[in-house]
DNA sequence: TCCCAGGTAGATC
DNA sequence: GATCTACATGGG
Protein backbone atom coordinates (compact mmCIF):
# COMPACT_ATOMS: atom_id res chain seq x y z
CA UNK A 1 0.00 0.00 0.00
CA UNK A 2 1.77 2.95 -0.80
CA UNK A 3 0.16 6.91 -0.39
CA UNK A 4 0.22 9.44 -3.58
CA UNK A 5 -0.85 12.69 -3.93
CA UNK A 6 -2.57 13.59 -7.04
CA UNK A 7 -3.25 17.33 -6.76
CA UNK A 8 -6.18 17.66 -4.29
CA UNK A 9 -6.94 13.61 -4.53
CA UNK A 10 -4.78 11.07 -2.93
CA UNK A 11 -4.19 8.09 -4.33
CA UNK A 12 -3.59 4.36 -2.47
CA UNK A 13 -2.27 2.49 -4.86
CA UNK A 14 -1.01 -1.42 -4.49
CA UNK A 15 -4.09 -2.21 -1.64
CA UNK A 16 -4.54 -5.76 -1.60
CA UNK A 17 -7.90 -7.72 0.08
CA UNK A 18 -9.86 -4.55 -1.04
CA UNK A 19 -12.89 -4.30 -2.79
CA UNK A 20 -15.15 -0.91 -2.41
CA UNK A 21 -18.47 -2.77 -3.64
CA UNK A 22 -18.21 -5.73 -1.49
CA UNK A 23 -17.13 -3.40 1.44
CA UNK A 24 -20.44 -1.36 1.19
CA UNK A 25 -22.85 -3.59 0.20
CA UNK A 26 -22.57 -6.03 2.14
CA UNK A 27 -25.09 -4.80 4.88
CA UNK A 28 -22.85 -3.21 7.42
CA UNK A 29 -23.25 0.25 6.76
CA UNK A 30 -26.48 2.58 4.89
CA UNK A 31 -25.36 5.89 4.01
CA UNK A 32 -23.84 5.50 0.71
CA UNK A 33 -24.73 6.60 -3.17
CA UNK A 34 -23.35 4.30 -6.01
CA UNK A 35 -22.22 6.90 -8.56
CA UNK A 36 -21.07 4.48 -11.13
CA UNK A 37 -19.49 1.11 -11.00
CA UNK A 38 -16.88 0.90 -8.09
CA UNK A 39 -17.67 4.43 -7.59
CA UNK A 40 -19.14 6.04 -4.79
CA UNK A 41 -20.20 8.69 -2.22
CA UNK A 42 -19.98 8.16 1.21
CA UNK A 43 -21.28 9.89 4.34
CA UNK A 44 -19.71 9.36 6.94
CA UNK A 45 -17.21 10.37 10.02
CA UNK A 46 -18.66 13.63 9.44
CA UNK A 47 -17.33 13.80 5.91
CA UNK A 48 -18.54 13.19 2.45
CA UNK A 49 -16.23 10.94 0.77
CA UNK A 50 -16.31 10.18 -2.92
CA UNK A 51 -14.21 7.28 -3.42
CA UNK A 52 -13.51 5.15 -6.60
CA UNK A 53 -11.67 1.82 -6.91
CA UNK A 54 -9.57 1.11 -10.17
CA UNK A 55 -8.05 -2.09 -10.19
CA UNK A 56 -5.27 -2.07 -6.98
CA UNK A 57 -5.64 1.29 -6.66
CA UNK A 58 -8.04 3.59 -4.40
CA UNK A 59 -9.60 7.16 -5.38
CA UNK A 60 -9.95 9.11 -2.48
CA UNK A 61 -11.35 12.77 -3.95
CA UNK A 62 -9.97 16.34 -2.12
CA UNK A 63 -8.96 14.57 0.33
CA UNK A 64 -5.41 15.30 2.20
CA UNK A 65 -2.71 13.16 3.87
CA UNK A 66 -3.60 13.72 7.58
CA UNK A 67 -7.53 12.81 7.36
CA UNK A 68 -6.23 9.52 5.12
CA UNK A 69 -4.13 8.97 8.00
CA UNK A 70 -6.63 9.78 10.49
CA UNK A 71 -10.11 9.13 9.45
CA UNK A 72 -10.00 6.96 6.34
CA UNK A 73 -7.38 4.25 6.47
CA UNK A 74 -8.86 3.32 9.95
CA UNK A 75 -12.76 3.58 9.05
CA UNK A 76 -11.90 1.04 6.12
CA UNK A 77 -9.85 -1.06 8.15
CA UNK A 78 -7.04 -0.69 6.03
CA UNK A 79 -4.14 -0.65 8.58
CA UNK A 80 -5.22 -4.77 8.98
CA UNK A 81 -3.67 -7.90 7.61
CA UNK A 82 -6.89 -9.81 6.39
CA UNK A 83 -4.65 -12.05 4.09
CA UNK A 84 -3.53 -13.13 7.95
CA UNK A 85 -7.33 -13.65 8.86
CA UNK A 86 -8.49 -15.24 5.93
CA UNK A 87 -5.96 -17.73 6.42
CA UNK A 88 -6.40 -18.24 9.81
CA UNK A 89 -10.07 -18.82 9.29
CA UNK A 90 -9.74 -21.20 6.74
CA UNK A 91 -7.47 -23.24 9.35
CA UNK A 92 -10.33 -22.97 11.75
CA UNK A 93 -12.75 -24.22 8.93
CA UNK A 94 -12.19 -25.08 5.63
CA UNK A 95 -16.00 -25.13 4.64
CA UNK A 96 -15.20 -21.46 4.51
CA UNK A 97 -13.13 -21.63 1.48
CA UNK A 98 -16.27 -21.02 -1.28
CA UNK A 99 -17.22 -17.91 0.78
CA UNK A 100 -13.92 -16.18 1.60
CA UNK A 101 -13.37 -16.56 -2.33
CA UNK A 102 -16.31 -14.84 -3.24
CA UNK A 103 -15.64 -12.09 -0.70
CA UNK A 104 -11.89 -11.39 -1.26
CA UNK A 105 -12.37 -7.87 -0.85
CA UNK A 106 -14.66 -7.33 1.94
CA UNK A 107 -13.31 -5.37 4.98
CA UNK A 108 -15.21 -4.38 8.67
CA UNK A 109 -15.62 -0.99 8.51
CA UNK A 110 -14.85 1.31 11.84
CA UNK A 111 -17.94 3.11 11.99
CA UNK A 112 -19.28 5.63 14.21
CA UNK A 113 -20.98 3.95 17.69
CA UNK A 114 -24.07 7.04 17.72
CA UNK A 115 -25.18 6.18 13.93
CA UNK A 116 -24.52 2.45 14.24
CA UNK A 117 -26.69 2.29 17.09
CA UNK A 118 -29.79 3.93 15.59
CA UNK A 119 -29.36 2.25 12.07
CA UNK A 120 -28.76 -1.01 13.44
CA UNK A 121 -32.15 -0.30 15.65
CA UNK A 122 -33.94 -0.18 12.43
CA UNK A 123 -32.48 -2.78 10.96
CA UNK A 124 -34.79 -4.86 12.42
CA UNK A 125 -37.35 -6.41 10.61
CA UNK A 126 -36.48 -4.79 7.33
CA UNK A 127 -34.53 -5.09 3.79
CA UNK A 128 -31.80 -3.44 3.94
CA UNK A 129 -32.94 -0.98 0.76
CA UNK A 130 -35.72 -0.18 3.64
CA UNK A 131 -33.26 0.64 6.29
CA UNK A 132 -31.59 2.24 3.87
CA UNK A 133 -34.53 4.53 2.85
CA UNK A 134 -35.26 4.93 7.03
CA UNK A 135 -31.89 6.06 7.63
CA UNK A 136 -31.77 8.81 4.54
CA UNK A 137 -34.70 10.02 5.49
CA UNK A 138 -33.69 10.59 9.24
CA UNK A 139 -30.44 12.11 7.57
CA UNK A 140 -32.63 14.53 5.56
CA UNK A 141 -34.77 15.18 8.42
CA UNK A 142 -31.90 16.16 11.02
CA UNK A 143 -28.33 15.88 9.19
CA UNK A 144 -26.14 18.38 7.61
CA UNK A 145 -26.81 18.57 3.93
CA UNK A 146 -23.72 17.92 1.94
CA UNK A 147 -22.68 17.57 -1.72
CA UNK A 148 -24.25 13.85 -2.01
CA UNK A 149 -26.96 14.17 0.45
CA UNK A 150 -26.82 14.56 4.31
CA UNK A 151 -24.67 13.27 6.22
CA UNK A 152 -26.33 11.35 9.48
CA UNK A 153 -27.28 13.64 12.50
CA UNK A 154 -25.01 13.49 15.58
CA UNK A 155 -26.87 13.04 18.84
CA UNK A 156 -27.11 16.36 19.52
CA UNK A 157 -28.68 17.28 16.30
CA UNK A 158 -30.95 14.10 16.67
CA UNK A 159 -31.81 14.42 20.71
CA UNK A 160 -35.53 16.47 20.50
CA UNK A 161 -36.82 14.36 17.78
CA UNK A 162 -40.15 13.69 18.26
CA UNK A 163 -41.67 9.91 17.72
CA UNK A 164 -44.00 11.58 14.83
CA UNK A 165 -40.70 12.61 13.12
CA UNK A 166 -39.68 9.36 13.47
CA UNK A 167 -42.63 8.05 11.90
CA UNK A 168 -42.75 10.08 9.07
CA UNK A 169 -39.19 8.55 8.91
CA UNK A 170 -40.66 5.55 8.43
CA UNK A 171 -39.61 3.81 11.33
CA UNK A 172 -42.67 2.00 12.44
CA UNK A 173 -42.83 0.26 15.51
CA UNK A 174 -39.25 0.90 15.97
CA UNK A 175 -39.68 4.58 16.57
CA UNK A 176 -40.00 3.76 20.40
CA UNK A 177 -36.76 1.89 19.91
CA UNK A 178 -35.26 5.28 18.64
CA UNK A 179 -35.84 7.07 21.61
CA UNK A 180 -35.49 4.66 24.16
CA UNK A 181 -31.68 5.02 22.87
CA UNK A 182 -31.60 8.49 22.68
CA UNK A 183 -32.14 8.68 26.29
CA UNK A 184 -29.91 5.98 27.68
CA UNK A 185 -27.34 7.90 25.20
CA UNK A 186 -28.27 11.17 26.31
CA UNK A 187 -27.78 9.92 30.24
CA UNK A 188 -24.44 8.80 29.71
CA UNK A 189 -25.36 4.95 29.80
CA UNK A 190 -23.51 4.28 26.62
CA UNK A 191 -20.52 5.84 26.79
CA UNK A 192 -18.57 4.62 23.33
CA UNK A 193 -14.86 4.43 25.42
CA UNK A 194 -16.35 2.17 27.87
CA UNK A 195 -17.93 -0.09 26.12
CA UNK A 196 -15.09 -0.61 23.49
CA UNK A 197 -12.72 -1.43 27.00
CA UNK A 198 -15.58 -3.89 28.23
CA UNK A 199 -15.18 -7.68 26.65
CA UNK A 200 -18.26 -7.90 23.97
CA UNK A 201 -20.33 -10.55 26.08
CA UNK A 202 -20.47 -7.18 28.85
CA UNK A 203 -20.20 -5.05 25.95
CA UNK A 204 -23.63 -6.61 24.83
CA UNK A 205 -25.24 -6.89 28.23
CA UNK A 206 -24.83 -3.34 28.59
CA UNK A 207 -26.60 -2.37 24.87
CA UNK A 208 -29.31 -4.46 25.68
CA UNK A 209 -30.55 -2.48 28.20
CA UNK A 210 -31.51 -0.38 25.52
CA UNK A 211 -35.07 -1.53 25.09
CA UNK A 212 -35.00 -2.63 21.24
CA UNK A 213 -31.61 -3.65 21.33
CA UNK A 214 -31.06 -7.25 21.36
CA UNK A 215 -28.56 -10.06 20.80
CA UNK A 216 -28.28 -9.30 16.96
CA UNK A 217 -28.59 -5.91 17.07
CA UNK A 218 -26.25 -5.54 19.91
CA UNK A 219 -23.70 -8.01 18.27
CA UNK A 220 -23.67 -6.04 14.90
CA UNK A 221 -23.62 -2.87 17.04
CA UNK A 222 -20.52 -4.20 19.09
CA UNK A 223 -19.09 -5.91 15.84
CA UNK A 224 -19.23 -2.46 13.66
CA UNK A 225 -18.21 0.50 15.73
CA UNK A 226 -17.21 -0.89 19.05
CA UNK A 227 -14.10 -2.88 17.66
CA UNK A 228 -15.16 -6.12 18.82
CA UNK A 229 -14.42 -8.90 15.82
CA UNK A 230 -15.44 -11.62 18.10
CA UNK A 231 -19.05 -10.74 17.71
CA UNK A 232 -20.97 -13.18 16.29
CA UNK A 233 -24.51 -11.62 14.84
CA UNK A 234 -27.43 -14.01 14.25
CA UNK A 235 -29.95 -12.83 11.74
CA UNK A 236 -31.96 -15.13 9.42
CA UNK A 237 -29.92 -15.46 6.75
CA UNK A 238 -26.81 -17.02 8.80
CA UNK A 239 -29.73 -18.82 10.76
CA UNK A 240 -30.95 -20.61 7.37
CA UNK A 241 -27.14 -21.54 6.09
CA UNK A 242 -25.66 -22.59 9.32
CA UNK A 243 -28.68 -24.62 9.92
CA UNK A 244 -28.12 -26.12 6.37
CA UNK A 245 -24.03 -26.00 6.57
CA UNK A 246 -23.60 -26.92 10.06
CA UNK A 247 -26.65 -28.34 11.79
CA UNK A 248 -27.56 -31.13 9.78
CA UNK A 249 -30.41 -29.07 8.25
CA UNK A 250 -31.99 -29.31 11.37
CA UNK A 251 -33.94 -26.35 13.06
CA UNK A 252 -31.15 -24.45 15.67
CA UNK A 253 -32.35 -21.51 18.26
CA UNK A 254 -30.02 -18.31 17.40
CA UNK A 255 -28.05 -18.64 20.96
CA UNK A 256 -26.76 -21.91 19.83
CA UNK A 257 -25.75 -20.69 16.62
CA UNK A 258 -24.23 -17.93 18.24
CA UNK A 259 -22.36 -19.69 20.82
CA UNK A 260 -21.27 -21.92 17.97
CA UNK A 261 -19.59 -19.19 15.92
CA UNK A 262 -17.89 -17.55 18.66
CA UNK A 263 -16.18 -21.03 19.77
CA UNK A 264 -15.32 -22.27 16.60
CA UNK A 265 -13.97 -18.81 15.29
CA UNK A 266 -13.02 -17.05 18.83
CA UNK A 267 -11.52 -13.16 17.99
CA UNK A 268 -12.28 -13.68 13.87
CA UNK A 269 -15.88 -14.54 14.95
CA UNK A 270 -17.05 -11.46 13.24
CA UNK A 271 -15.18 -11.82 9.97
CA UNK A 272 -16.75 -14.90 9.64
CA UNK A 273 -20.04 -14.14 9.86
CA UNK A 274 -19.56 -11.26 7.53
CA UNK A 275 -18.17 -13.58 4.98
CA UNK A 276 -21.15 -16.47 5.66
CA UNK A 277 -23.33 -13.90 5.51
CA UNK A 278 -22.75 -12.05 2.20
CA UNK A 279 -22.67 -15.63 0.71
CA UNK A 280 -25.84 -16.76 2.20
CA UNK A 281 -27.76 -13.56 0.70
CA UNK A 282 -25.67 -14.19 -2.59
CA UNK A 283 -27.10 -17.81 -3.39
CA UNK A 284 -30.19 -16.80 -2.48
CA UNK A 285 -30.27 -13.99 -5.47
CA UNK A 286 -28.73 -16.47 -7.41
CA UNK A 287 -31.80 -18.90 -6.80
CA UNK A 288 -34.17 -16.25 -7.79
C1' DT B 1 -54.25 -12.28 -0.29
C1' DC B 2 -50.37 -14.11 2.00
C1' DC B 3 -45.54 -14.19 3.27
C1' DC B 4 -41.25 -12.23 4.48
C1' DA B 5 -37.63 -8.82 5.96
C1' DG B 6 -29.67 -8.31 8.93
C1' DG B 7 -35.72 -8.90 15.55
C1' DT B 8 -37.57 -7.72 19.95
C1' DA B 9 -40.76 -7.06 23.91
C1' DG B 10 -44.43 -8.70 26.38
C1' DA B 11 -47.80 -12.26 27.29
C1' DT B 12 -48.62 -16.91 28.24
C1' DC B 13 -47.74 -21.51 29.35
C1' DG C 1 -37.40 -21.10 31.60
C1' DA C 2 -39.17 -21.83 26.58
C1' DT C 3 -42.59 -20.64 23.02
C1' DC C 4 -46.10 -17.41 20.60
C1' DT C 5 -47.42 -13.16 18.75
C1' DA C 6 -47.94 -8.19 17.61
C1' DC C 7 -45.40 -4.78 15.91
C1' DA C 8 -45.20 -0.72 10.68
C1' DT C 9 -44.04 -0.76 6.16
C1' DG C 10 -42.97 -2.24 1.52
C1' DG C 11 -41.93 -5.79 -1.90
C1' DG C 12 -42.42 -10.35 -4.11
Amino acid sequence: MRLVEEGKNLLLTQIKDFDIKQTLECGQCFNFIELADKDYAILAQGRDLRIKQEGHDLVFFDTDKKTMEEVWIPYFDLDRDYEAIKKDLLNMDPKLEVSIKALYGMRILRQDFFETLISFILSQNKQIPQIKACVRNISRLRGKEVEHGYLFPTYDEMKDISEEELKECKTGFRAGYVLSALDSYGKGLLDEDQLKAMDSLSCNQVLKQVKGIGDKVANCISLFSLDHRDAFPVDVWIKRIMEEVYFDGQETKNALIEAYGKKTYGQLGGYAQQYIFYYGRDLNKKKN
